[in-house]
DNA sequence: ATAGCTTCAGAATATAATTCTGTACCAAGC
DNA sequence: GCTTGGTACAGAATTATATTCTGAAGCTAT
């Protein structure tokens, strides 16, 4: 029987594809791979409900929407901090990500603000007034050289 | 006349709705604001040539691919390193982010490799190899709370 | 060999996207 | 106040696309 948790060659054609364009038509696809369209979809079904496709996104542009700058925090937790912190930093305003890392005994945080103010502001009044953070360090982002979620299917 | 570069209430409702999922049919888009097809397919095209929306993408399991562990990786440069460092990094493997940070003078690259073991030679064959590397502090990433890239609309 | 399973193509069908047309609305200029 | 020009919209018509269905082919284990 043929191992279900496997992706072929077929397959990761698909996904490349798709990783370059999500909307892309099932038949054009289909033309690209050599197959036929009702062939293709089978097996985005089947990459959708193996859970190798998560979902899919649009990308808005984050300088339309007044979060034109981004920062990193390292946050620095006391110890015997309460476990609820990570919760509480996912509520922060801004916050895209949030990241438990080693070496630090902390987290990484990466958000999408205005500008420098509101940046200012959401460190102040809402990073260090969380229970447990002993201390942040932030990096602010001058310049983006390369941001995307594309896995590198060749390896 | 109407100012071209403003996004309404509707337009919020509809890129909501495709932040929470890109693939909703038109139709139930449309029936959610209230709208018919056609008007909410015109507008979703307006926000596509004015840049708001730039794109649609497939996100897909990092785990599934080999590349569960994510990093993130401080890169200090020497003085009078040549230009051309930033087009080196983005082409390191793995790495899905570069940004030039102030406040250290460098570059923050975000990482996704299969373990430590692939982390380790990538820190060590590529990254440090690089002209104007001066030194690198890696965050191993033990746990991802958040990771979105949804921007919230209402501020 | 053959039963059981998977994959696929091609046709048939269902669903959705897109185009088209006319109307309403608003603002600017006369 | 009337007209012109532009934008936004609904609803119908059309086109494109997705999905389902069926049968055939291939593969594997027995």
């Amino acid at each position: 029987m043929k191992n279900e948790r496997t992706i072929d060659e077929i397959d990761h054609s698909i996904l490349e594809i798709l990783q370059e364009k999500a909307r892309v038509p099932n038949a054009e696809v289909a033309r690209q791979v050599g197959m036929a369209p009702s062939a293709v979809l089978e097996r985005i079904r089947k990459l959708e409900d193996r859970g190798f496709i998560e979902g899919y996104e649009v990308r808005l542009n984050p300088v339309e929407f007044d979060q034109g700058l981004a920062a990193f925090v390292h946050i620095r937790v006391l110890p015997h901090a309460n476990g609820a912190l990570a919760a509480k930093l996912t509520e922060v305003t801004g916050v895209q990500e949030v990241h438990q890392v080693a070496g630090e005994d902390g987290y990484l945080l990466k958000l999408r603000v205005a500008d420098n103010v509101e940046l200012g502001t959401i460190l102040r009044d809402e990073l260090m007034m969380l229970d447990g953070v002993e201390s942040t360090r932030t990096s602010i982002v001058l310049n983006t050289i390369k941001e995307t979620r594309k896995i590198d299917l060749n390896r």
